[in-house]
DNA sequence: TTGAAAGCGCTAACAC
DNA sequence: GTGTTAGCGCTTTCAA
């Protein structure tokens, strides 16, 4: 592997000038026929300068830490596949960690952050009270929330959970439901917040009053206990709208094997858009919200926050939601 | 941030005995109450050693490369999931690429390899015929295919498709169905022409037929395009064997609009597990495959192998798969 | 416009 | 047992 020595040896020059040849370096002129001789040694080498020994010198390591919670999590890959493609182009790559792949987070903290691998976190784990992101953000870490905010940290980029959960609603009382019940996420959890005041406020713009909010979880248990509760409330909804897309499902399997037909009793909306929604029985209708676009927004922001080029901030993307129409809803 | 330096000092030792003491190097004696002084340093200072420097010196940056074809390809957080858990139990963090998140599958060997970023690559995505994985192993990059082969290359640690493949058409021949059609994956896949042999041995071995075999490419729509050509061959298949999950959801998706009842008249089966899985129209059976183990053997034979514990091999995990029965497969 | 020199934080020969 | 020394490959003052 021929490293920066070789290139400016065989060039016949120093490797400072070599360097700022090859890295362009605006500060410091070049004359144009040793510039060449550099770079034509360059490419007969097939140089490339090691990322590590740079990184050491400048101390950045380029390099971009994104956590998740659950990597399992639907939806997930959209808003992976957002940043990465924004970090390539703006030359960091990103070491994606799953929280539960390392023993607790603090010795997540640790590899990334401590053992100087990141140059700044991408988090989208963490409760709005949690004292984790606190405690990154009080030792300076540059840190931006993806698809979370938490107590005290400005740096956040979210999708509209609260418009997408209006859309949801607006959909359900458009087709004349007026009793609709909500499953929803862990309480402690940001967008799981925003959704059920979506869900509440959306009621009341048409003048209704939410029917039972019942705690799902996110997951598909949760959805199916969820439901039981549902199927008893009294007056019995005639729709739902899940917080998340496996409570839905887990929901409506509960419902089905009640005897309660979807849609025709019972309406089901669910948040989170995948293409195997289309095959789920009946098809779900869901809000599709713009996570790839929350990742890409994520990563400049980050990216920007750490060459000083714009700080970072609170930022709603405010590409509007999208209703995906199937067949889990029909006339209330 | 404490530095080695730092504790060294703080402790009245010189750096090389602290780097010694804090590695728990082996090779080299120490006083026990100065090991102890040194670490008593290091953690009131809170060190953690500098994993950028630290690489730079021992020319091992710890850290692998995870490179996915499609990054929401289902079932792959499996393989990310299995792969992670180990690495990080050994000491290694993972760098995950996407080959599309980077312009061209060159830049992202650049990257990655070139510039020094890996110790070695996890490769889950190459051609049967691969000039690029031929090329990276030929530069001596220590490299193992996952859940792929291709020429020439030997490290590559699968899973037992032809087992999966024979499982799910003995799943069929015992449901009575003697005319099995099958829809395949990519015919450079290495994956794709596995499952493809198993399905005509699996046929063979019950003195059958195969019934018509259908590029379908893994996709969704290449499933329904399929389907369509499926319900037009003479005999009509009474069951079919998806490669994969997403061209069985198309396919049942056309299959149900041309009329055809699954499994009444026609029963699908596909290969891939996942939990939606259970909550399609109808609930899919499907063949489970170990493929979080596939991950953790991958990763344990990379490191064995660049530790020099034990040379790269090809490793077919034994675990047998498991067919998940559910609604989509009915009596032939 | 280019070169010399120092050093990022660590490890590993080698010396004492 | 512990310290000295010399880099890993690169960037970045500072001098010339």
């Amino acid at each position: 592997m021929a490293t920066l020595r070789d290139v400016a040896d065989l060039a016949g020059v120093d490797q400072s000038t070599a360097s700022r040849v090859l890295r362009d370096d605006p500060g410091q002129a070049v004359r144009p026929d040793t510039r060449e001789r550099i770079q034509a040694a360059a490419r007969k080498l097939g140089y490339r300068p090691n990322a590590v020994a740079r990184s050491l010198r400048t101390r950045r390591p380029n390099m971009l830490g994104l956590v998740m919670p659950d990597i399992d999590n639907i939806g997930f890959m959209e808003v992976v596949h957002g940043v990465e493609m924004y970090a390539a182009g703006r030359g960091y790559m990103v070491l994606l960690a799953d929280a539960k792949a390392l023993d607790r987070s603090e010795e997540l903290y640790g590899r990334l952050v401590l053992e100087g691998r990141v140059d700044g976190l991408l988090a989208a784990f963490g409760k709005v009270e949690d004292p984790l992101i606190a405690h990154l953000v009080a030792q300076g870490m540059p840190l931006v929330l993806v698809n979370r905010q938490s107590q005290g940290i400005d740096a956040a980029v979210i999708v509209d959970d609260y418009a997408g959960s209006r859309l949801a609603v607006d959909h359900l009382v458009s087709l004349g439901h007026r009793v609709v019940g909500h499953l929803a996420g862990p309480d402690d959890v940001d967008t799981a917040q925003r959704r059920l005041e979506g869900f509440v406020d959306g009621l009341a713009a048409h003048g209704l009053e939410p029917g039972p909010i019942i705690a799902a979880g996110y997951s598909e248990a949760g959805g199916r206990h969820a439901a039981l509760q549902l199927l008893e409330a009294q007056p019995r909804p005639t729709a739902v709208f899940a917080a998340n897309l496996m409570s839905a499902l887990g929901a409506v399997a509960a419902i089905k094997s009640a005897g309660v037909r979807i849609p025709g009793d019972m309406s089901v909306i669910a948040m989170d858009e995948h293409p195997i929604a289309a095959h789920t029985d009946p098809p779900m209708t869901t809000v599709a919200m713009p996570l790839a676009e929350m990742g890409t927004e994520a990563a400049r922001m980050l990216i920007d926050a750490l060459e000083g080029t714009a700080p970072a901030r609170r930022l709603v993307i405010e590409t509007p939601p999208r209703l995906i129409r199937r067949e889990s809803t029909g006339p209330g």
